[in-house]
DNA sequence: ACCTGAACACCGTTCAAGT
DNA sequence: ACCTGAACACCGTTCAAGT
């Protein structure tokens, strides 16, 4: 019953296990023991590939990305900025905790380099200064990568315990609505727009005033 | 040599033993017996007062905005916008791993709930209709914990292993640079924009243009 | 009501040893 | 060169038992 070694194991497999076990167990599941099992083989050995763990989800972060799909390179700048965006967030959200993977992590892998170098040759072709250029990226990055983390999270502690997007914002509204009106009025007044559940509309709203943002700084030029 | 017990295990009390085991031992370092210990207490007491570690950083999140100075209610919308979101980076930068911490967690601590009260009430004295300062006070905070999220994080787990931001710039730099012309161009010609390590001005950057965006909403009304 | 001791089922990482 | 077995020093969490 001796299973045949891996004997084959490489970088890409172990990432290619790693996204297993994080779609499975989520990334507070994902343990090297648990990838290692996945990719048919003992936990000590992913260390003759990987330094840690941490680098491990270097690798992990940017297979995440390898099957983006950019836009289509018609219209402005601006459209194709706004669904540069779109996509992102699209991605992240398709695979469980992908933006908690992502977030903080600034990789050189290829994929991201791809997507990145692609996405500088539109803006520059846009008339965008070199600096401004790479800022753009920088900030679309940022912003999607803040926004999906804020998305994806239990919505609080006490909420993680099953209950939908719909009812925990309820829940998260009748906090506050419940609180007193002399001291937090504007909390009061707001419920109902601060937890909102429609998430897509709350996103296209900050990647807009992105887009006017730079924008502006196209026309003083 | 019985030492006396805590007795006087609080919440408030577990959250300030949990800021200093993070400033001394990074989140990563932070487990429950080490929060435990710092309290004076074993670590299964600490289930008594609080349901898991999640509802323990849950508590630390809130702690770590204990201590927010507001801006002055002087000048413009604009400036109190651009204040707040330096302030909050600032805020964040101040202790260790802040940013990790804080990001994916929506929490109604009191003194979350005193910032946000605080500063949807600028923003509706500026004229934002109700559903925009909502959105303008989620953006913002969206865009800085992404922001300093990046910034905090080591530049690549290789560099982890001590070494300037400057350094680690440079070398992120060089990467850029030895990539082929003929397929990354513009990486390679836009190096060093990529790498500017001058955080302060990328930060003002964003910041300035998500300014601009909410102006564009303001004057459209 | 609040805290402890002890246990359970896990972790990441190292390292000699195997092939 | 690559993988394993076994160990080390930890984890989060539970639960009977103490006061």
């Amino acid at each position: 019953m001796a299973q045949t070694p891996a004997r084959t194991l490489t970088r890409e497999g172990i990432a290619a296990a790693a996204l297993v076990v994080l779609e499975r167990e989520g990334l507070a599941g994902l343990s090297m023991r648990k990838v290692a099992a996945e990719a048919g083989v003992q936990a000590a050995s992913l260390y003759w590939h990987v330094r840690n763990k941490e680098e491990l989800l270097d690798l992990l972060g940017d297979a995440l990305v390898a099957d983006a799909e950019l836009p289509p390179r018609t219209g402005g700048w601006r459209e194709q900025y706004l669904e540069y965006g779109r996509r992102y967030r699209a991605l992240l959200l398709a695979r469980r905790d992908a933006a908690k993977v992502v977030a903080g992590r600034l990789t050189t892998g290829p994929h991201v380099l791809a997507v990145l170098e692609d996405q500088l040759d539109r803006l520059r072709a846009a008339g965008f200064a070199d600096a401004d250029a790479a800022m753009a990226a920088y900030l679309l990055s940022a912003y999607v990568q803040g926004f999906v983390l804020q998305e994806q999270s239990p919505l609080s502690a006490a909420e993680a315990a099953g209950a939908s997007r719909g009812q925990a914002a309820r829940a998260a509204g009748d906090v506050f609505r419940a609180l007193p009106a002399e001291t937090h009025p504007n909390l009061v007044a707001l419920a109902d727009d601060l937890t909102d559940p429609d998430m897509d509309s709350r996103f296209e709203f900050g990647l807009q005033r992105l887009a006017d943002g730079l924008a502006a700084l196209l026309r003083q030029r």
